[in-house]
DNA sequence: AATGAATGAGAGTTCATTCAT
DNA sequence: GATGAATGAACTCTCATTCAT
């Protein structure tokens, strides 16, 4: 609940303090990150942050709201934009997940965000930021399954809600993993270029593929 | 690389100064958890943690190590004890998986560093970390990954590391988010009693099974 | 020295403001009360109150100066409705304190501010405040004295000045000290019904009585 | 509760904390007064004053206890010193409130903490603090009043409970406003001289000799 | 080896006041 | 005349770390 002040305000400010936010939380995460940092680096006083939100909590949420709207919006103009019409679903999966990857590669200030967001450790400040997350997330997969299920690309009676917590995974750890060390101990997804997170992500997705998809394609996964 | 003074120190002691972190850590995290109450709570000078180890993240590491360590080692007794010799991998994932579920709704503490240290957001700290719990469980799932191999129970062709990395997600996410509210979105895990989490784990794994399993199985998972 | 356009002002508004600041100072007093909270709660813009008064200080005084008033010509018009019309001396001041005590029972916002003023540490603001809230009590005592002289029902060479000191600590102490824990720590003001309350006050009294009244009454009081 | 850090402190040190929490405490009063200023003035880390205290509230309350007991201490001493055996009950009463008048005109500090004590506003704040110092004064008046009984110097049936009230009221208001304009209007104690005061005194006592003493003196007060 | 007092930087938050609109 | 955004100083309180004892 920003208050009116922040709505109306300039927006070139608002861009200011919305990237030195993204920078400060997405760098620390919430409980560490530091509104004096984040008020100095966006050029506001410190007293004007309590202006515009009525706590740090309110204000980081803000952040992680605005962030995961623009992702989604930002990758729903991607997909309209990039992506054939008729992908069989799991290609359009993979599709998909290039495209995010893509995205989050470029907008670290947005990786950070995401990161902060899904590794939020206090159960207050996660409830409060992760449920908008998740609903975008959602918003975006499940008119996607809905489709595959529909044209028969899924079959009827395939567990579905098991199908989203994977795909719920899997997207923010192949937009993250890439720049967090340490983050995947297996696959390497650390440090690896374009080509091979695209190779990774066939991986990812090909048991998926395997359990789920009505195929015409071979059901054994090979590395 | 605590001192000597630590290793050394009286067992009871030690056993208390782990007890406060693990319970302060494990609810707050790294960052904000506070050295002062740890000292408190375990009944040691705080300049002592000091003379234990070079600074806080020293400590830290010390504690997510014994416990995964610790961890490990009941875990192994517990499936010794516990599983029947020539379970099937899946069914023996499956096995170990509510194995690993009952021992931390029985184990706050260890649970609470296990989050602790699956959403460490600072590189430095979770490089600290995680490394040590990964080994810990790839220690435990590569055996049982190979002899599933060798006795043909996956198919010879099988992207192992995929399924490794699956696993690598999975066993902490079931551990932990039947405790923690908005970490699952889909399932509902949050709040799940001991017979849901079962028919859970076995829906989760149905996907993987299906995917890499040489069945005597149906391949397809419904819901 | 309120400006001209808090004169001129909406009276609906000016209430509203006033009411505010009524409960904001009588609940914290003048420092620790805050302008943004009346300001909020009055429905005002911040910036208004400022254009009403010079500042903070000025802004107290008129409040304070508007309660004063109000009470004076309250309690006149009730003493005028409720008094007998040849009560002697004492016996008057007892009925008018019980008067006063009904009055702010059932007047908190009053009472708050009666509190404040009495109880204001810094010189500038008491000075700023009491005289003026002296100089009403003052205007009600003096008559009822100098009638009182005037009648016989005190010796002509009373000291009278003394009599006022003690009259005007009684007459806050009592309106104040029933809702004021840890006040009055011997004869158990806080809390007392308005029954106790009048029991109490003759019993204050009764002093005075003895020592200044000339006397048909007995000069000992006794408990 | 202070710590024992606190209790243990080095003599100059503690008398430095609490000279200069005595001035700031005592110029404005436990809200407005500064911890910032305390500590600079005291010449110590402001964090040091959060391990000798848990928070504002309880220094202020150990500040003010040892103020009065200091106090009580002092004048017990005083007392017993310059008080001839047998005054009379009233007499005696006079002799007191002139030494304690003296006392505060040469202590500033503690008499800007009685001022503080004896004008909170905050209910839990001056719960804290005046229980003690009406606890010091009831401790020194109780004695002398039982004696004063004892001895057939006030009647037995008076009613010394108002009689307490009204010096329980005297006692700080003498001490402390001969110091504080604006605080008595009628009196002109503020500002009056040693030998003004004395006699203010003895017109303040004299009513309530005239009201509870057994006389041998005469009842009526003349101005 | 153990202690715990001392530190000062920094945390989030509130404040009275200003002034451009 | 009314507004409310902006400010930066001040607030209480916490922190990891040092070091003399």
């Amino acid at each position: 609940m920003p208050s009116a002040t922040w709505d109306n305000l300039d927006a070139a400010k608002k861009a200011r303090v919305l990237q030195a936010a993204m920078r400060e939380f997405g760098t620390h995460g919430f409980s560490p990150g530091s509104l004096n940092v984040v008020a100095r680096e966006a050029g506001v006083a410190k007293g004007s942050l309590f202006q515009y939100f009525t706590d740090k909590l309110d204000f980081y949420a803000v952040v992680c709201d605005a962030v995961s709207t623009g992702v989604r919006d930002e990758m729903a103009a991607r997909m309209a934009a990039c992506l054939p019409r008729d992908l069989e679903f799991f290609d359009r999966i993979e599709a998909v997940m290039r495209l995010w990857v893509d995205y989050f590669a470029d907008h670290p200030l947005e990786r950070g965000i995401t990161v902060a967001t899904n590794f939020e450790i206090d159960p207050e400040v996660r409830e409060a930021v992760r449920r908008v997350a998740q609903r975008h997330y959602l918003e975006v997969l499940d008119p996607l399954l809905a489709r595959a299920v529909d044209r028969g690309e899924i079959s009827a009676g395939a567990d579905t809600e098991v199908l989203s917590a994977y795909l719920l995974w899997l997207f923010p750890h192949v937009a993250v993993a890439p720049a967090m060390p340490a983050l995947d101990a297996v696959l390497g997804l650390h440090g690896q270029t374009p080509h091979e997170l695209s190779g990774t992500i066939a991986r990812l997705v090909a048991p998926l593929r395997a359990a789920f998809a009505i195929e015409e394609r071979p059901a054994r996964c090979a590395s």
